[in-house]
RNA sequence: GGAGAGAUGGCUGAGUGGCUGAAAGCGAUUUCCUGCUAAGAAAUUGACUGGGUUUUACCCUGGUCCGAGAGUUCGAAUCUCUCUCUCUCCGCCA
């Protein structure tokens, strides 16, 4: 959520800067601005009313305590609750219009981005590692885990329904020796490892920016107020919600391995085959909360943590630095690793790394004090995928097949694999 | 799932209608004191927010907040209702 005292201070410069992102928003600039000279004029009425009932009350109090009457001021108070009646209905909906126009107003994007709609727009950083060339045609890495019997297509939909894969054998193995190679690395990273809750509530969901907006993305659990993670970002960043940290516990990494959950609404015909889009997969996410000037810093260190990861599996890849209408509802500016996948002959999402400023801290209300004199401020939150696992598998699967179906597995993962060099039918 | 108890500031914990934004203790900060350390003394010490002042900061002056929401009352931490959560015992269970 923006601060409301810039867009007060400095309208302009929000506008400007939300108008990189989508011209359509700096509209609701405007009417938040709007209302919120509405709002704090109702404020101040109310506080005034509300200044004069407690005169009023404390000398009824005074006389009644002495045995006298106060008529004339019950009588005044009577009218003066009268007059706030309607102003004590108005001065919350003013201000509740104005949170729920703010709700839906994502970051602002970083000043040096590049102004783009889409993806399109995206700009290459860098390309790591070289793209086999097989003398032969590569496959896809569903058609490759049919052959070998580790993914079962079939099975995960009649167990659930579609986008849900069964994984089993050498890829349910392989999954798992991923899961913990990652999870080895982040801690070597000076990342504390959690197992948070994979089910959160609402507060959770708006503190991190899909709720109130994206409540179609994520699946609920009927009846009650949980939700299933959409990725670990949700429970980690909520660690601290609704806290005063102090300095010295600042920068705090944090990482977990988590299934995730997404109902992916709106992508209907998008990626049906194989399990790059799923509703169910697995991530170990990588969160930082750190003071606001060491935010840049802590967002590059935490990417090239992601990337160092590709690196160690040789899988090629290429960094992408998001343009200002690509990137993700809370963040300021975000990267994304691509990996090659040699079957499809494309780069395909397989870490997103954002560095939200205090966007999900003001929501989570996450804050620090420098020392005990000075005022509470919020952190600022980094998040990324270190790695998404059900990718990272798929890309595996491509990257290292052979052409008699057999898949070579990666060295830094064969001590995990109780040295197994090949995954074959 | 059944029965009961509870939710107050960084923590412990008083407080059953106005003198309580909140006793007391702990912790923290500042100052004083002893040659350092330890001990001791004093003062300060919640969050959010409107307005004034202001480059900020500081300061001044209001308002809200004692789990959340609604109600009673001139006035609610305190009374009533609803909800949420926590704890204890019993049952069930990985």
């Amino acid at each position: 959520m923006l601060d409301l005292k810039l867009i007060r201070k400095e309208p302009d410069k929000v506008k400007e800067l939300l108008s990189r992102r989508d011209t359509s928003l700096v509209a609701k600039i405007d009417q938040i601005i709007a209302i919120d000279i509405e709002h704090r004029a109702a404020l101040q009425e109310k506080q005034e009313l509300e200044t004069k009932r407690n005169q009023l009350s404390k000398e009824v109090g005074a006389k009644k305590s002495q045995g006298q009457t106060a008529d004339t001021e019950m009588q005044e108070l009577a009218q003066i609750k009268s007059k706030m009646q309607a102003i004590s209905d108005k001065e919350p909906d003013l201000f509740n219009q104005q949170i729920a126009i703010l709700e839906g107003i994502p970051n602002l994007p970083a000043e040096d981005l590049i102004v783009g709609a889409n993806e399109e727009a995206n700009q290459e950083i860098s390309k790591w590692g070289e793209i086999p060339n097989f003398n032969f045609t590569a496959l896809e890495h569903d058609e490759i885990g049919k052959n070998l019997d580790i993914l079962d297509f079939e099975r995960g939909v009649k167990i659930a329904k579609s986008r849900f894969t069964l994984i089993q054998k050498h890829g349910a193995k392989l999954e798992r020796a991923l899961i913990n190679f990652f999870l080895d690395q982040a801690s070597q990273n000076g990342y504390r490892e959690c197992v948070p809750p994979i089910l959160v509530n609402s507060t959770s969901l708006y503190g991190t920016g899909q709720l109130p907006k994206f409540a179609e993305d994520v699946f609920k659990v009927e009846n009650e107020d949980l939700y299933l993670i959409p990725t670990a970002e949700v429970p980690l960043t909520n660690i601290y919600r609704d806290e005063i940290l102090s300095e010295d516990d600042l920068p705090i990494y944090l990482c977990a391995y988590t299934p995730n959950f997404r109902s992916e609404a709106g992508s209907a015909s998008k990626d049906t085959r194989g399990i790059i889009r799923q509703h169910q997969f697995n991530k170990i996410e990588l969160v930082k909360l750190c003071k606001a000037e060491d935010s840049a810093e802590e967002h590059e260190k935490l990417t090239n943590n992601a990337e160092s990861l590709l690196q160690a599996l040789k899988l090629p890849y290429r960094k992408m630095l998001l343009c200002t209408g690509d990137m993700g509802f809370g963040a300021s500016k975000c990267y994304d690793l691509e990996v090659w996948f040699p079957g499809q002959a494309k780069y395909r999402e397989i870490s997103s790394c954002s560095n939200f400023g205090d966007f999900q801290a003001r929501r989570a209300q996450i804050r620090f004090r420098r020392d005990s004199k000075s005022k509470a401020e919020l952190v600022h939150t980094i998040n990324g995928s270190g790695l998404a696992v059900g990718r990272t598998v798929a890309a595996i699967l491509e990257n290292y097949q052979n052409q008699d179906g057999s898949v070579n597995v990666p060295e830094v993962l064969r001590p995990y694999l109780g040295d197994l060099e090949k995954i074959e039918a």
